[in-house]
DNA sequence: CAGGAACTGGCAGCAACCTTACAATTCTGT
DNA sequence: ACAGAATTGTAAGGTTGCTGCCAGTTCCTG
């Protein structure tokens, strides 16, 4: 998933980087408000999830809030805010904030609710090439009617092949995209590639291989 | 019944705890009030009603019940406050409580307005996966016409595993929403996936682990 | 056809999961 | 209040199957 960390203090945006990145988000710091604003005034900024401190250079971070309410309600935003500040949380909830976490607070706690609130909010989407089906809510491939059990690493792989049906994908962004930040060996995306082709032989699905350019997921 | 006591006087708390128990309701007693928030923000988090004290340390007992009705317009909210603060009992319900109890109270008048509130609110669901039923009103699993009585961690595990039939729960999603709050073991859920299996073998209703991913429940 | 890129199968290590047993605790009826 | 039963927590060892790596092969491309 993708989130936007919106927080001054370099040392503590550092911190919540790595500890997000750690559980496969993919995240953006951002320490100016004014550029958050600008950011997420964008119809489609394609954030799943915001964190947003509140006590911002620039910008308010209660205005930021206002900013991407005004044309988007369901993007979920967690505020972090300094513990006592009670008038700022009831202001945030009211302006539409679907959480907020006092300062300090424990990493496990914010990477408790940051699940939470990608669970609350995550839609069911459906994918489909060819006879090949994925269920986005019950993480569910299912290939001509039967269900197709995959491992994490294949099934990471194959829903990236499949969001990005059609298009060839080299190796490099393969790691960074698919596995962003997960240790790979050399080879292991080719290993991937030849387990997941195992499983869809025979069934109009194919994996092919574009030499120099990537391997590309279409249906004969 | 789920009951979810707020209280941060400890002794008040105790007494209440024990009478609501001998009207045998399950009731989990919470002194802080960010603790509170956090559980009720779970999408499922599985309590009954709510009693709510409105001085807390911590959070402030009207943002707990804000961040519950940001998305949980359901579940009753009974109020208990100090007499003569009228103008958070109306607050109160505006934010959507649903009886209010001036402190302090007797112990009888108590019992009656939680009574009232459940038998307001509770509506009968039922639940089906296979031949296995569940019956929300009387709490009751009926397996192939036979009633399967269950423990009460069972119970709370095959009731949250049905609400969310078909769809892949991991550990930790478990230990968060279906045992919230409550301390577990490391392999405790393993445990008890371990317990619910043997109940329900040659069934034909079946609890499948999908590596990785969690556990899921489904009809063979 | 030479060299590199991609493919394949096997295997060892490891983490996730299962199962069992037993101790600790709580519930129940007397 | 007590004994016995049921439930719950914890630990230990076993099993499964995912994962990464390697070595050998095949396939392309210049």
């Amino acid at each position: 998933m993708r989130l936007l960390l919106v927080e001054d203090d370099t040392l503590l945006a550092e911190t919540l980087s790595d500890v997000l990145r750690l559980d496969n988000h993919h995240v953006t710091a951002i320490a100016e408000g004014d550029e958050a604003r600008r950011l997420l005034s964008a119809p489609d900024h394609g954030q799943d999830l915001v964190l947003l401190d509140l006590n911002l250079p620039g910008c308010n971070g209660l205005e930021v809030l206002a900013a991407l309410r005004q044309h988007d309600k369901e993007t979920p935003v967690l505020i972090l805010t300094a513990r006592g500040a009670i008038e700022d949380r009831v202001q945030g909830l009211d302006l539409g904030a679907d959480d907020y976490l006092a300062k300090p607070f424990a990493l496990d706690e914010l990477e408790a609710r940051v699940r939470a609130l990608l669970r609350r909010h995550t839609r069911s989407t459906a994918l489909q090439v060819g006879n090949l089906d994925f269920d986005s809510l019950s993480q569910r491939f299912t290939l001509v009617g039967e269900t197709l059990n995959l491992p994490p690493r294949e099934q990471r792989l194959l829903g990236y092949l499949m969001r990005h049906a059609g298009e060839p994908i080299d190796k490099t962004r393969l790691a960074e995209e698919a596995f962003a930040g997960e240790a790979l060996g050399d080879n292991a995306i080719e290993v991937y590639v030849h387990r997941l082709r195992r499983r869809l032989s025979g069934s109009g699905v194919e994996l092919r291989t574009i030499r120099g350019l990537g391997y590309l997921l279409e249906s004969v």
